[in-house]
DNA sequence: TGTACATCAGTGAACGCGCGTTCACTGATGTAC
DNA sequence: TGTACATCAGTGAACGCGCGTTCACTGATGTAC
């Protein structure tokens, strides 16, 4: 009958809402979705709550119904982003020995980097609390790679390792916001990149 | 009798300008150093003409005699970035060999980095208009840094090295500003990241 | 050396804007009996 | 099955804020004669 209202945008823009045209029927969801959407390119925090009430065609005081605040949504979008960030590596994790463990986790780090930046830079760079749950992700993300690299055999020399190779990709990602580098660095070859980082 | 007047803060902060408090007398200067003083450490886009204006002393609409509009100052604050990062480059080239520039040049481009992380981000990370003076300083830092590589020995590969080593230091230096990672940064010694980068 | 005047570099007041947020409200939904 | 009512999820209007920017102004400076 309907079409399934999980996380995809509800109504495609102009002309209404999902339900009675009064109650939207997932607000939350949708703000949600509408944000990680916003925030595939947005350069910087130009993300506002009005502006996505108004993209979804709702009333500018509706979010506060589902969040108590601006930072409350960022808070939850990123959140959303870090599920879809360890789907993504647990996918090509199961792709993998454990010997190709580095290079198939670079290379699903760097997709999703270079398609969402914008969700990137709030997931990994922008400061957060800590302890807040944001800070929390991180430090899974980090232990997962941290432990690749154990298992690939470095053993003392594994944190640096990975902390080089962190580095790497948050480099090639945000360089890649650059128009100018990020010509450069597509035309290399992704292998030839990954290779670097894991080398 | 008055102390130089070069690109110093004029005053320290309360309690009134250099000269006969109308006449700040180099404002401009005074602007864009309040810029970059302010870029230290920004960590987004905090920085707003009013709140220079505010912090000189001096009324808001003053720094319109002296730049269009906001964009104005912040391309001015980061060309003259580009001139102590030159600067800094320049210097560090002058105490190096053929052999020894990458390194030495990494050192030069990591302490800049880190201590000036906003500056920085507006330098190279910001997005920049196509030959604009900003694209064309960051073009004119990479051939440096291309031209080492090859004087390094690297032939065919001096580009894709050069691409590789960007991405770390602009790695290090963006992750240096989240802070549980920072400190894990730092803990290592600063030779050992240099050592990565240039392997 | 002294005066007239153009020009420069500031000022205070005001504007419009978009934003985050609060308020009192109202329409829709779900539940108890 | 039908009604009364609590609760939920929206609305429109309004606020205060800081910002970028414009305007007509005025005090200070420098130059021509």
């Amino acid at each position: 009958m309907n079409e399934t209202p999980v996380a995809s945008d509800p109504q495609p823009d102009r002309g209404g809402k999902a339900r009675g045209a009064y109650h939207h029927g997932h607000l939350r969801q949708a703000l949600i979705a509408a944000a990680l959407r916003a925030l595939e390119e947005a350069p910087r925090e130009a993300l506002s709550l009005s502006g996505l009430a108004r993209a979804l065609g709702v009333s500018q005081p509706a979010p506060y119904r589902h969040f108590a605040d601006r930072d409350a949504l960022l808070e939850a979008a990123t959140l959303e982003g870090f599920r879809l960030f360890a789907e993504a590596l647990d996918e090509a994790a199961d792709r993998a020995t454990a010997s190709t463990l580095p290079p198939r986790l670079a290379e699903a780090h760097l997709a999703f980097g270079l398609t969402r930046g914008g969700l990137y830079r709030l997931m990994f760079i922008e400061p957060a609390a800590p302890g807040s749950p944001v800070a929390q992700a991180r430090a899974r993300e980090f232990a997962r790679l941290e432990a690749a690299m154990r298992g690939m055999g470095f053993g003392q020399g594994s944190r640096r390792r990975a902390l080089r190779f962190w580095a790497g990709v948050q480099g090639l990602i945000l360089a890649s916001l650059s128009p100018d580098l990020a010509e450069d660095l597509l035309r290399l070859s992704p292998s030839a990149l990954v290779d670097d980082l894991v080398a």
